[in-house]
DNA sequence: CCATCAGTACGATAGTTATCGAACTGTGTC
DNA sequence: GACACAGTTCGATAACTATCGTACTGATGG
């Protein structure tokens, strides 16, 4: 692997590495199942993800630029919501990872 | 999941997040697999996780540490050495948390 | 016993980050 | 236009972390 790609993928981890942000994307995950589940793209503006999150606006705000910038997820300005869903390539390269490692 | 399991993979997520320290941990799945290839257990001690990686010996220790102590690994003392081996039971937390992600 | 080798403990430092409050931007509604 | 709403930007601050040099410990070989 890389060195560009060790440095990338560290990124991807550190974007994970708040609890936070890490139940946040949890939360869009399950998201994304459920909305999978009744046959429709999901869309999930920041209020629905914060959930029983003890944070402030600008603080969740951060947060998902930062699961953005990683690559983790995409957003889209839907009128006044943002939009929010997992990007599915690098949930591949984790599985990937993961996968083949005992 | 609860709130407990989430600061817990928090942490492993943080000890992969630096650079160096993921690609010590990348090493080290590597010599696994290699030594799982030849049958036998494998046994690396931290000279040879560090490759080719710039960091004195105070920091690898220090990220090692970090490893274990995030789960990800475990060491034991054989001599003058440390064996480094990776926990399975994370891997496998892991692997279902990307796997169930679509 | 002495030297050497693998790793550790300690203290310092420079850099990063999570979070906040306050002020701002853009979008929809009346 | 005026207001409310969803999210953003900014600046500040307290906390954390990666890395280093130096000094230490414990095991091995002569």
């Amino acid at each position: 692997m890389s060195q560009t790609d060790v440095k990338r993928l560290a990124r991807v981890f550190h974007a994970l590495s708040n609890p936070n942000r890490l139940q946040l994307f949890l939360n869009l995950i399950d998201e994304s199942r459920l909305d999978l589940a009744k046959g429709r793209v999901h869309d999930c503006f920041l209020a629905q993800l914060l959930g029983n999150l003890n944070v402030g606006a600008p603080t969740v705000s951060h947060h998902v630029k930062e699961l953005a910038d990683a690559g983790l997820i995409e957003t889209q300005r839907d009128g006044k919501q943002l939009v929010c869903s997992v990007k599915p390539e690098v949930m591949d390269e984790l599985r990937a990872m993961f996968a083949t490692a005992r």
